[in-house]
DNA sequence: GGTTTATCTTGACCAAAATCAATAGAATTT
DNA sequence: AAATTCTATTGATTTTGGTCAAGATAAACC
């Protein structure tokens, strides 16, 4: 059990045996069906989860209705409102699962209790918020200077299992475009993919 | 020396006497003129910047020539390309002075030798980390939800200093935009600010 | 197995932003 | 003080992406 996130925690710092005992305590897992939902705004972000298995997305809905996906998370990877969970604000995301999912949840207590008594969690924890900064930089960067072409070609050498595993229109959707325009981009760089 | 940094230290995390004496040793005052460069792309980013007075903002070139800003920094903020900065590799970011500043630069060794030594120090960068993700993440969501309208509404709501001291054109490059594309949003909504 | 729903593509048309160009006022430089 | 550079606005035109609509295929559901 919890054998991804324990393989992910040990590559960005290694834990001693009884580290991870003291982990595992504060960890919870649970499943999650296809389009069940781990989050809808309105509610406070209690948890992060990590992916054992599946996908999941995280979503907000505009003033006419529109959804935009604001990112998608496959095993290895975190998701939640991070702005919600640690300020226990109401959230505006919506966060639901594409697939099947088995998860690791992280409360907000068992968090702020692992930042205090496990020094190396707050390590990783810090390791994995700069790695989610520096990817998302490097997102706001290709929106800002790069064409739309070279933004989703860019996309799918970056993310191939994403390609794979999601909708396209979630793909446009995700880089704020209509569906027939991704597909338009597709039909001109030739389909790759 | 260095008010502002330790104001801002303090704020998050409380030092005493004996750290905030640990902490100054690793820390370098520098001025930079107006229009000096911090940092030019094909340079690894060698330090981060803690700006104490002034303005600064970072920014990219694309395959056209053309720039487009990143980020901007007024005093209280920090500034740097931070992958590069951490993995050591080359920066593809140009990082600059709009005014004249003064500046507390943390060298990779201190923010190293800090991480181990000065746990408040972690402590304090995973605090800057995390506000700075939230940021990048709002700004991420106006951008793949909001109008153009409301999201320079909204900028000018969060940041009115930065449309005070920056050129109109700047903002519009750091919005995507171009600075025609940019007025005309300022006169359809009535010239605010 | 057949129906319904979801997904993707393509075309026609429209709306929005980029580009090109000209002007004018501010701010810097010399 | 004059000249130069920077900045912002406005108009005309072009380009790009959005919207609407129809059709085709594939997947999910009963």
């Amino acid at each position: 059990m919890y054998e991804v996130f324990f393989s992910k925690f040990n590559e960005k710092v290694q834990l001693s045996e009884s580290e991870e005992y003291a982990v595992k305590q504060f960890l919870t897992p649970k499943k999650l069906r296809k389009r069940q939902y781990l989050l809808q705004e309105g509610d406070i972000c209690k948890t992060v989860a990590f992916i054992e298995k599946g996908a999941m997305r995280s979503y907000i809905v505009d003033s006419n209705g529109q959804e935009h996906i604001f990112s998608f998370a496959l095993e290895g990877w975190a998701i939640g409102d991070l702005s919600s969970f640690l300020t226990e604000q109401i959230s505006t995301q919506n966060i639901d699962a594409l697939e099947n999912c088995e998860l690791v949840l992280i409360s907000k207590y068992a968090h702020d209790q692992m930042l205090i008594s496990v020094p190396k969690y707050a390590t990783f924890f810090r390791i994995l918020m700069t790695e989610a900064y520096i990817a998302l930089q490097k997102r706001t960067l290709s929106i800002i200077s790069m064409s739309l072409d070279d933004r989703y070609k860019s996309f799918i050498d970056q993310y191939p299992d994403i390609v794979q595993r999601v909708p396209q229109h979630m793909i446009a959707s995700h880089m704020g475009l209509s569906p027939e325009t991704l597909s338009r981009i597709r039909s001109r760089i030739g389909k790759s993919q």
